[in-house]
Order: C-alpha cells, then structure tokens, then sequence
DNA sequence: CGAGTATATGGTAGCATATACTCGGTGCCCTACT
C-alpha cells in the first residue's frame, strides 16, 4: 500500500511532511503510533488516512464536543472518507438512531467522543459489536493532564481499547515532556508503538521573562508591553475574574480585546472564539480554557499574566504562537510568591471514606465487577468512584482484567494507606513541575535550552533568541565531565527519593525525574561526596 | 499561598483596623425546570 497515494485518494494531498507518512505506514501495519506535532502539522490526518484503508470503525476521543463538532464539519467535505459521526450529549437520539443503524449495516465510519461516553456500559458494548479497526486519541496529554482528578475517564481509556477488541491505537498530542509520553504509553496500554516526534523546537517565538514585585506594577506592565507587542495576541491570566479586568484595560488602551473563560455562557464562548477566529478581535484574555481549537496561524505572542502549573502547559500555550513561521514573542510575567508552595488545586486529598467503600464494594464479587456496575451500587458521583477506582488500581489494591475490577487479598486499610500514598505521590510530582516551572523563570540561563531539556530535546548551544541570550547572560553549559557516572537517560536509585531516571547533566549540578517525588535538581558535590545516587542496574 | 470579603473589635459614633474565612481552573454528563 502506498501511503501517499492513499492520502491523495482521501484527503487530496500533494504531499507528505516529515514525520506524516512514517505514523501513517505504522498504523497502516497495524503498529501502535504515538505522534507528538504541532498543531497545524497534519496530525490529523495521520488518522484520518489509515482509517480511509483500513474502513470498519475509527473511533476518536476528542476531548471537547466543540472540536468533535469541527473535526465532523471537516471531514463531511471529503468524499474519500469513511463519514463522521459524533456521540455526544448533544447528538439527538434520532441522528444516534442512524449512526448506530449505518455503523451496524457495516458501514465505514468516524466516531468523535469523550472519555465519558466510553465510560457508559451501553455505549462500549455496542461499539464493542463493531468492527472497531482503529482506536484513535486526540490531545493525548489530556490523559495525563486531565486524568489524575479532573477527568477520571481519561485514565481508562486502556481498559476501553481493551473491551473493543484491541485495534491499533493512535495518539496524538502536540507537546509532551518524556513522562508524559511514558504515561500515555502505558495507561493507553500501547505495544512497543512507533514514536514519531517532530517540530519542537520553534525558534521564531522569541521567549522573555519578566520579574516583579508588586501587583499594581505587574498589572500596568502587563497592560503595557501587550499593547506594545501588537498584532494578534493571547494573553493568560490565572483567573477568571481578571480576564475582564484586563480585556477592559485593553481596549481602554484602543486595543481590539475580548475575555474568555470557562464560566462565560455558551453563547460568549462562542462569540469570543469566532471573533479571534475570524479577526475582529485581536487580544483574546483567557483563563487555560481557551486554546485547543485555534487554528490562527498568524498569532504573534502569547503572554503569561501568571505563571502555569507545569512546563508542560507553558510550551503547549505558547506554541499557539507563530505557527507561521514568523517571528513571535512569548513573554511569562511572574512574582515569586506566585510559587508558593501551596499553589492552590493540587489533586485534592483523595476521601477515605470514598476508597474504602470502594474497595469493600469490589471486594464483595470475586469473578470481579464491571465499573459501570459499580457506579450504579454506590450512592456516590460517578466520577468520585472512578477516581477512587484509578488510585486503587495504581496502589496496586485493585486489578482490572477485561473490565471487570477485582480485589486484591488485602486489608481495607492497606489498600485505601496504599491508594492516598499514591495520591500524594502525585501531588509531589506535580509540585516539583511548578518547581521546573520557577526554574524557568529564575535560569539566567538560555531559557529555550531550559525548556527543551525539560521537555527531553538537547540544544547544545545557546539559542540567541530569548532575553537571557541578549543579555549576554548565557553561556553553553560546561559539559558534564568525562566519563560521567550518571549519564542522561541511566536509571538511577536514591536512598530518600527512591527510583528515578536522569534528564540533565552539567558539571555541577544533574536533574533527575524521580518517580514518587518528581523533578530534582543534586549539586554534583552532594552526589559525589555523600553518595546519594546509585546506578540501577540496566534492565 | 494570597486576594478578597465578611464579621468582630474598640469605645460609646461612625468608622478604621484587626481577625476569620472562603475561594481560586480545565468539561463531560444528566436532571429538573422554563
């Protein structure tokens, strides 16, 4: 099978870009693929195109039912396609009538849905019927970001690939670091897939770092240097309150501005979006909600008002600057007591009370429960079970084999001991990426190395195109010394942390991900001098 | 943790200041009511 004549017969594509036909090939050979793009990089069509071969069922998740909705529009204009259907609450029960009766009848076709519908017994068993050929996610890193606690469907997706059969599997993100790819790899339950990761680096987006003290300056300067940037812009705040506060301030300034944020009605969502869309608004102040969906390429910068939780979220927000190619600007405004050790939100304090039933509950059936069921028994929100059912599986207390959740022979206090340590580990995990995140913003290092060493991509010398760079502050690293005892990538032990694997070397100092307490950064002397480190064993 | 709001205090009137408390972000879904 030629892939690009299958693409030119689908979608009419010319040709190919780097990166697009490898995951296409791999899919089409039935391998697992996780593909790591930006947006605007055809990622899309890396599904898309397969799924036009292979015919039978491609089921999509797709975090959002407004980018089900564009990702049907799109692909109804093309006839080469199996067609689109979207499973939502919002679909009528008439139109799901007639997807289930032409999917049934064996026609090819597309389903666009969340977690949440996969999380239904009545939806999975019947897609379960299908010939489900391919099993595709949409913004992936959701899986990591969302899945922990706001979202707890997102984290058994695995368990729905698993009950439709196993098809291949298909992930697409557009930023990932190394653990979150690994996260994705294993709760997606992927077999050795192809990783095709292309497009990291983007250096036309200049990147600058803007200290400050107290509110009042930090509000006018923000105010001032986005009306000094001009041109197309998005400006991030931390909460929704401030999104008008700062859209007003704009347009006092004759800029075009709009707010955006979550607890805007559906209507005002929509009018913001379309007007950024369509160019009759050129600042758009967002809360995080704003963001997947854009397809400006022309967006000059982005600006940070508060600093995000992760490095993870800051490139994938920035990056929506200067798809173009052109020269852009991304500029992270922050206080240091934006860092406090407390950042509001971590994954709240998993309830006790809530994992012990759950447990009990599931301990009660040996042949094991569908969670569906379990849902149903317990007097609880849904979500509150699935998240109890995710911290369990982790701790180990709690098994899942083709969807059916059992115990294992342990007591109800170690399980649910078991499941809050897992909790807190990840909330200590989460913390040290804030952590990375001030690491960023106080380096008087280059901040593009900074950024792309965490995200796992080496730049050897200084990039020239952050304030860093231009302030003569940067220099190439002093290269870690020869016959490095850690070298980047060994898996490493220590005597408090536990396991971890080392993401950084320089002559003074390494950074490690361990895996229960996250990002480290060790003094070499530390290392060499107290013995904290021990090579692991190479598996 | 920090910002913003609600209640309490002090001295005997309205109000300034102190202390206590709450909330902060991302979206699916379903149900009850217009």
């Amino acid at each position: 099978m030629d892939v690009r004549e299958a693409a030119r017969a689908a979608l009419g594509f010319s040709s190919l870009r780097p990166g697009q036909e490898e995951a296409m090939s791999a899919a089409l050979e039935g391998r697992d693929v996780l593909a790591v793009m930006p947006t605007g990089h055809g990622k899309s069509a890396l599904y898309q195109v397969p799924a036009a071969v292979l015919g039978g069922v491609t089921v999509v998740v797709s975090p959002l039912i407004a980018l089900q909705r564009d990702q049907v529009r799109a692909l109804a204009s093309h006839p080469g396609v199996p067609r689109p259907w979207a499973l939502n609450s919002t679909s009528s029960a008439r139109r799901l009538e007639r997807m289930w009766s032409s999917l049934e009848a064996g026609d090819p076709g597309f389903v666009f849905l969340a977690p949440e519908q996969l999380a239904r017994e009545d939806v999975l068993a019947r897609l379960a019927t299908l010939a489900v050929r391919l099993f595709v996610v949409d913004e992936a890193h959701c899986i990591s970001a969302w899945g922990h606690d706001f979202r707890p469907d997102y984290l058994r997706l695995g368990s729905a690939v698993e009950r439709l059969g196993r098809p291949r599997v298909v992930a697409l993100t557009a930023t990932a670091s190394a653990p979150v790819r690994e996260e994705i790899v294993e709760r997606l339950g992927l077999r050795e897939p192809v990783v095709v990761v292309r497009g990291f680096n983007r250096p036309n987006i200049h990147l600058d770092v803007r200290r400050e003290v107290t509110d009042g300056d930090k509000r006018r300067d923000v105010v001032e240097c986005v009306a000094a940037l001009g041109g197309r812009g998005l400006l991030y705040v931390g909460t929704r309150k401030v999104t008008t506060t700062y859209a007003h301030a704009l347009r006092e300034r004759g800029l075009r501005a709009a707010a955006y944020h979550g607890g805007l009605k559906a209507d005002e969502r929509r009018a913001a979006h379309e007007q950024f869309t369509t160019g009759s608004v050129d600042v758009v102040v967002a809360t995080s909600a704003f963001g997947m969906g854009i397809d400006r390429a022309d967006v000059r910068f982005v600006v940070h008002e508060s600093v995000p939780a992760s490095p993870d979220s800051y490139y994938q927000e920035i990056g929506r600057a200067g798809r173009d190619g052109e020269p852009s600007s991304a500029v992270l405004f922050y206080r240091p007591e934006d860092f406090g050790v407390h950042r509001f939100h971590g994954a709240a304090t998993p309830d006790v009370d809530v994992l012990r039933r759950v447990f009990a509950e599931v301990s009660k059936d040996d042949p094991g429960v569908r969670l569906a069921e379990l849902r149903g028994r317990l007097d609880l929100p849904a979500r509150r079970v699935t998240r109890a059912v995710n911290l369990l599986e982790q701790a180990g207390a709690l098994r899942v084999a083709r969807s059916r959740v059992s115990a294992v022979a342990m007591t109800h206090q170690e399980a649910v001991d078991a499941a809050v340590e897992v909790s807190e580990s990840a909330e200590r995990v989460e913390r040290s990426r804030t952590e990375m995140m001030r690491g960023y913003a106080e380096t008087t290092g280059c901040r593009r190395r900074f950024l792309l060493g965490y995200l796992g991509e080496t730049l050897d010398d200084p990039c020239g195109h952050c304030d860093t760079c231009e302030a003569g502050l940067s220099e190439a690293p002093a290269p870690a010394p020869e016959g490095e005892s850690f070298p980047v990538d060994s898996r490493v032990s220590h005597r408090q942390w536990g396991d971890g694997i080392v993401l950084s070397t320089e002559s003074d100092r390494l950074t490690v991900l361990f895996e229960r307490e996250g990002y480290r950064v060790l003094s070499r002397e530390a290392v060499e001098s107290e013995q904290l480190l021990t090579l692991a064993r190479p598996a």
